[in-house]
DNA sequence: ACAAGTACTTACCCTAAAGTATGTATTATG
DNA sequence: CATAATACATACTTTAGGGTAAGTACTTGT
């Protein structure tokens, strides 16, 4: 194990927070904007990596490939590459993201309710 | 089916995703690394801004509070201050908020099944 | 008189993330 | 020979979020 750093304050207490919040470390993983959506698309289905583009217009493609590499790395999706030309890459969910398919349906469920109003 | 603009903006096409993707109106309240584990902790019982604190040392002060004005805006958490000094305010879950239970729950179980090495 | 406690506020800085724009490989097709 | 199609890569710039540190207000306790 590598030493901490003095000045890595932060990070000790993140590690700390790691231990006693179990949402923290769902956050060091999907933490972020994009990740939540690009799991979504996938989670209605396998996608190429066009039709995740397609389907999040708002995603830069630099932006998207760095998530998906991301996502891949951290074991939550799956990319499938046919030695084709051209490409032909599929991305799906892994046995780990698709476990986040509650998450991403209570939040789904949750959007829809608070456009209606029923919360209000 | 509106005509995408050749020179729309992210803003444009945030718009549109939105109307799309229920995930992204999701992200657009409790997207960013802290909100919803501050949710989380609100969501075990109400707490004090400084017992807040003290469950996420990682967090700075100003931070925190800067995510709190915000889910307050959002209608996410309520807040009472009891004029009295020292200052004592209280932050709970609103109506809106409690609505994330499900989410949050979900996460919680993720966190912990996958931390197991359950996802394989 | 001074510190302690609570819940902030403010000014300044810094970095990581995101945006812009352009380039690359490969091969079938006109 | 040029173009199209797909899935990226890369260099550069900009911005937004976050970090640091210090200050404020008001009253009780020593």
């Amino acid at each position: 194990m590598t030493a901490v750093k003095k000045t890595s304050t932060i990070q000790e207490n993140k590690q700390i927070a790691l231990e006693m919040c179990p949402v923290t470390y769902v956050m060091e993983k999907i933490g972020s904007y994009w990740k939540p959506i690009i799991l979504y698309h996938l989670s209605t289905s396998d996608k190429r990596y066009s039709e995740i583009k397609r389907a999040i217009p708002a995603i830069t493609e630099k932006v998207l490939i760095q998530h998906l590499k991301q996502l891949e790395t951290d074991g939550l999706i799956i990319r499938e590459a046919k030695p084709v030309v051209p490409p032909h890459v599929t991305y799906s969910l892994s046995t780990s993201g698709k476990g986040l398919f509650p998450v991403i349906d209570a939040m789904a469920k949750w959007a829809i309710e608070a456009q209606k109003g029923i919360f209000v």
